[in-house]
DNA sequence: AGTAAATTGTTATAATATAACACTATGTAA
DNA sequence: TTACATAGTGTTATATTATAACAATTTACT
């Protein structure tokens, strides 16, 4: 399995901190705590963080530009990645939907076109925020 | 259809140069383009896009931060929206697809939530590119 | 050992987005 | 008509997010 590959001194760093919080973590909030590790300056979190995109294990959520450690052994590599996003707490939680993966996997477009990969961000509100 | 709401000047300018481009525009290209008719400002540009997006007269592609006018008159006022995204050209389709829709508005997570809104985004090689 | 590929450290800068405040326009209702 | 609320505008400054460029180092593999 891919993901488990070794990491670098500072993927490790990076990656310890977004699995370690309970929310997603922003590039420069993960730069101001990981700075007394040695770790000074943007690109080096920028460059580790998309090598953990990358071999998948941590994805961006991209209406929040935040990351968030991957917790579904089913991801392909990033490729097909679901969350849903509570719009008060901003809680967020990766899905993992067999039927979901299985329909957005092979869904067509109008030209007969199938995507392999995929983004999808819900919006709601959490069972604490109703 | 909450569409057909007056524009204002700005909202206007800003909503015309979108809808005729074939391909997403960036905040910042948009002010270029747009500094000819007054606007001067970032805020300008962004306080007319915020609003535009509400109303559901474009999209935000999040993975790419760019805007693109909706040709989808089933949209629900942005709370639904799909795109296609071509890796190569960068070539932006916004999905149009009842099953699609229904699938995902009728989605149910573990915890047997349902989600009103959502911003779904494929990725792959459009036509030309393959 | 030799070499290619990946990673690192560093400085500077680019690109994207919002805060704050004063002012103006527009719609609604007394 | 005046008063009020709401939304939009113009402006300056600043915050946030992300990448360019280049030299040095480490790592994996022959
Ligand atoms: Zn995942
Ligand atoms: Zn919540
Ligand atoms: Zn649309
Ligand atoms: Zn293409």
């Amino acid at each position: 399995m891919q993901k488990q590959q070794l990491l670098t001194k500072n993927q490790k760093i990076i990656f310890d901190i977004i699995e370690k919080s309970p929310e997603p973590l922003k590039a420069y909030t993960i730069l101001f705590n990981v700075q007394k590790k040695g770790i000074k300056a943007p690109l080096q979190v920028y460059r580790a963080l998309d090598k953990l995109v990358e071999i998948g294990k941590i994805h961006k959520i991209e209406s929040r530009n935040a990351f968030i450690a991957c917790h579904n052994s089913s991801c392909q590599v990033a490729k097909a990645t679901a969350f849903s996003i509570c719009e008060i707490c901003e809680k967020v939680t990766e899905i993992s939907s067999a039927g979901l993966s299985k329909y957005l996997a092979n869904f067509k477009d109008k030209d007969g076109m199938k995507y392999s990969k995929y983004n999808l961000e819900f919006f709601g509100l959490c069972k604490k925020c109703r």
